[in-house]
DNA sequence: GCAAGGTC
């Protein structure tokens, strides 16, 4: 091993402790080595003879804990009163070894100065780097004699670290670069804009957190407030849903071998009188006849290898452990050696790993030990090599066992948790997929189409050791092509949309890691950051709601048109860093144009900061000394909340200045009307209405600005918010509400909100002067001339069709038998998920849709914003109500949809369609 | 008192 020649002193630098360890072991192979103490605790010295190439050479070993250095403003611009945060843009900053890390600097030196080489032994990703290159500064500094060389090695396995240290490279400075740029911008980013909104916000605002106000720090950075962003953001879709009534046709069969459950193909329809015209021809011709059976092995694969992020998703979902939490238990299992290294990226794992050794080890355990024997036995074809899930940080491997453990006597549940699970994946990783055989049943009842299908699990395979997940298996009944049978039961049922729930931890993750906002390691971190920030809570069941300040603070940017809570800053600078790490632009380059935008941005932001005063304002109250001139903080009182029954509704302003009615209870309760975007002034007058109940519900005096309502309506009007004035829900659907969300939506930022205010206000249609629509979407240019000319260029040979006005998929013509459509003509699409509908003879007499609702398919009434009344247009029609029954041979149940008779359906009602 | 990134 050991060449000839003088022997030289090499000092090797790892980034922690434990790979000091591990490559000091692998590379003397365990003979001679010798451990001595550093200055610092935790930064062992490992000595052993080693031979690079033919040189003799006497190895020191030793480490860092993750970076060295620390980068940060000089001291006049450290306190914050001592500069405009403007200026921290072009502060001069300096990088230092803080004081918590000068142990660790002087064993470097002390060991610098008796070495003539430097080998890096940093982690192989661009932080360490970076490391690498705060490590050379310092020994250098000691011994500027020194010959530096960088060990590539992307595991630490025996021959991978021989093979490195016998082929070492120079260090690459472009990658330190790239980390340089990154840690500069956040800091000027971060210090100015947390300093700015904290002395701006802090005292104008009695914002009652947990903490002491005078400690409060409100603070902003590229990875924090994105992950806030995606937060509120989902709050907000939440509070922007309005529930909208669908109608869905079900159909059971029950015979002797059991029970299908056939669900439409259409899915659900939001039209009432496509869906009941079509249920009722089901109802009158109802034996369904089976068009297709379909048989099919499916499997279902194992996870891949597991990675960090991974990791705290699942440990988030099994056992509601917080990402913060699982990372503590994963570095205390990896410390006392029982998985392995648990911050990284990588999913696969390399074709050195044994990884039945890995297996070999879990066979003496109680409960997966004689599933691991299963796995190592050929015969039971249970063993496949793990899938690749893409990534690789070529630093670690996937987290795996390293040790076996029946449970250690100071564990707590969650580190017994957490070992099963990193067990429990890694041979559910090497293991054949589950096997299921899935029969998919079509039947066809009067033209439309249902679908069943039923699963049978033929081997559960990996399933078998990974209890966190399932596979649900149902049996239907056998049926053959052709067959026909009378449906059980055949029901229209009704049913509401749902808002998406609030983020889950794992979702929340997800959403990082998609964005690329931190890193495995940070992730957890940015998250925790939130709830100490008071900016965002977690509730129960681990799902993440923004507070009052956290969306507060994202509503002010919004207000302002940045999308600084938005993750496109984020992926911008990562553009750029990978940019740098590459050589294609310098550390310079991106420097000043980054910090450039940034800081006229950060201008613009603080001219405007009026916004996020407002923003504020919409949540808190002002301080005592700021508070004389604000007023609609507290709101005037209309009612007693009829949803808590506990808090009082009162009129308020949002930010935007628009009026609504909201329960004190938020953020408890939500219970909110929104009043007509027209309202210029609103007023509670000391009337009470005397028709809604359970009253008082004091009356408000409105003036609405005359320009942005139909000429027939007053501009001065008592009214209502309890459901009984009409007036005020016309306004309402003519000039929609300022509801926060109605005008944010999914779309883009609006660059000024008033702006889309205004874009929200319905015109007259030119075309027929009604309002609520413009000419391009009038029904009567629609139905009565473009389109039908169109349709009419449409037609198939063997049979009538038109396209579809929705999808632009082909209807065929159908014949309705209902009592009250016996024989008449009319066209609906087929496609799923698609509900267009239109009747052959009002096409032919070129005018508009049927009747009131009648035809014109695809409207999809928003229900009105003054509570209590259903879906708009339809009064008196409450369908959520009746579920109509018609069990072929059972009793019917229901009642008529038109006019609310029991006695008859509607399709013998005698005011249909009129 | 501020960021995010390493790590103990």
């Amino acid at each position: 091993m050991s060449g000839g020649g003088r022997a030289i002193n090499v000092l090797n630098v790892a980034e922690k402790p434990s790979v000091a360890k591990s490559v000091a072991t692998l590379l003397s192979r365990g003979q001679g080595m010798r451990v001595r103490e550093g200055r610092s605790r935790y930064n062992k010295i490992f000595e052993f003879d080693y031979g690079i190439r033919g040189q003799r050479c006497r190895m020191l070993v030793t480490s860092v804990t993750g970076h060295l250095m620390e980068l940060e403003f000089e001291d006049r611009f450290r306190k914050w009163h001592s500069c405009d945060p403007a200026d921290l843009y072009a502060a001069p900053v300096r990088k230092s070894v803080p004081q918590d890390k000068l142990d660790i600097k002087r064993t470097l030196e002390e060991e610098a100065r008796r070495c003539q080489w430097l080998v890096l032994w940093l982690d192989c990703d661009r932080e360490g780097e970076n490391i690498a290159f705060e490590v050379i500064d310092t020994c250098t500094a000691a011994n500027c004699n020194l010959t530096i060389k960088r060990a590539r090695f992307s595991a630490l396995i025996e021959r991978e670290i021989h093979d490195s240290v016998q082929n070492l490279v120079e260090p690459n400075r472009w990658f330190a670069d790239a980390v340089d740029a990154r840690q500069e911008i956040d800091l000027r980013i971060g210090a100015s804009f947390t300093r700015f909104q904290t002395m701006l916000l802090r005292d104008a605002f009695v914002i009652d957190s947990a903490a002491d106000d005078r400690n409060l720090v409100l603070s902003y950075g590229p990875c924090q407030f994105p992950t806030l962003g995606f937060v509120v953001e989902r709050f907000w879709e939440i509070q922007s849903h309005e529930p909208e009534e669908f109608w869905i046709i079900n159909c059971s069969h029950k015979s002797e071998e059991g029970i299908a459950t056939f669900n439409w193909t259409r899915g659900h329809l939001f039209d009432y009188t496509c869906a009941v015209i079509i249920y009722e021809m089901c109802v009158e011709e109802p034996p369904a006849t089976v068009a297709g059976v379909r048989q099919q092995e499916k499997y279902k694969y194992p996870p891949h290898p597991l990675s960090t992020i991974e990791l705290e998703k699942r440990a988030s979902r099994y056992f509601r452990m917080s990402s913060e939490h699982t990372m503590k238990v994963a570095e205390e299992l990896y410390q006392a050696g029982f998985i392995s290294y648990p911050r990284t990226e990588t999913d696969n794992f390399s074709a050195r790993t044994d990884l039945h050794a890995i297996v070999q080890e879990q066979r003496g355990h109680p409960v997966w030990g004689s599933y691991a024997q299963r796995l190592l036995d050929p015969s039971s074809g249970l063993w496949r090599n793990p899938s690749n899930g893409g990534h690789d940080d070529k630093a670690h491997p996937p987290i795996h066992p390293t040790k076996f453990s029946g449970g250690e006597r100071n564990w707590s549940q969650d580190h017994h948790r957490l070992y099963e699970l990193v067990v429990r994946h890694f041979l559910a990783c090497v293991s054949q997929p589950a096997v299921g055989a899935e029969t998919t049943v079509e039947i066809d009842i009067a033209g439309e189409q249902f679908a069943a299908s039923g699963r049978v699990i033929i081997a559960k395979n990996y399933l078998d050791v990974y209890r966190f997940e399932s596979w649900g298996g149902s049996v239907i009944p056998t049926y053959v092509p052709g067959q026909q049978f009378i449906p059980t039961t055949l029901t229209l049922d009704s049913g509401v949309t749902r808002p998406p729930p609030l983020l889950s931890e794992a979702d929340l993750l997800n959403c990082m890691d998609k964005a690329g906002i931190g890193t495995d390691a940070t992730m957890h971190d940015h998250i925790k950051k939130l709830l100490d920030r008071f900016y965002a809570t977690k509730d129960q069941n681990m799902r993440f709601s923004p507070t009052n300040l956290g969306e507060a603070l994202v509503m002010g940017y919004d207000d302002m048109g940045y999308k600084l809570w938005k993750p496109n800053l984020r992926s911008m600078m990562e553009f750029d860093m990978r940019a740098v790490s590459e050589g294609a632009k310098t550390k310079a380059e991106v420097l000043e144009t980054c910090l450039q935008q940034m800081k006229a941005c950060f201008l613009d932001a603080r001219s405007n900061k009026q916004k996020l005063m407002e923003a504020m304002a919409v949540f808190f109250e002002r301080a005592a000394r700021t508070a004389r001139d604000e007023q609609h903080v507290v709101g005037e009182f209309v009612r007693l909340c009829g949803l808590c029954h506990q808090s009082n509704m009162v009129l308020k302003r949002n930010r935007d200045g628009n009026f609504m009615v909201g329960c004190l209870g938020f953020p408890q309760c939500r219970n909110v009307v929104w009043l007509p975007g027209s309202v210029s002034e609103a007023v509670v007058t000391a009337n009470i209405c005397n028709s809604c109940s359970p009253g008082p519900i004091y009356m408000i005096q409105f003036k609405f600005r005359r320009l942005e309502i139909p000429p027939i309506f007053s501009v001065d009007h008592l009214g209502c918010i309890g459901g009984c004035d009409d007036t005020l829900q016309q306004l309402t659907e003519i000039c929609g509400t300022g509801s926060r969300m109605s005008a944010r939506g999914g779309g883009p930022t609006p660059l000024s909100s008033s702006a889309q205010r205004s874009n929200s206000r319905q015109q007259a249609c030119s075309s027929c002067r009604q309002l609520g629509h413009s000419s391009t979407d009038c029904p009567s240019v629609i139905s009565g001339t473009r389109n039908s000319r169109s349709r009419r260029a449409d037609q198939q040979d063997g049979g009538l069709s038109v396209s579809c006005d929705t999808c632009g998929a082909s209807c065929p013509m159908r014949t309705a038998n209902t009592a009250n459509n016996k024989g008449r003509k009319f066209y609906s699409c087929q496609s799923e998920g698609c509900n267009f509908f239109v009747w052959e003879d009002s096409l032919q007499n070129g005018g508009g849709r049927h009747g009131a609702n009648g035809g014109a398919s695809n409207s999809r009434a928003r229900s009105n914003s003054l509570g209590g009344r259903g879906r708009g247009g339809r009064g008196g029609n409450n369908a959520t109500n009746g579920t109509f029954v018609s069990a072929t041979g059972d009793p019917v149940t229901g009642r008529c949809y038109v006019c609310g008779d029991p006695s008859h359906f509607a399709n013998a009602c005698p005011n249909r369609f009129t």
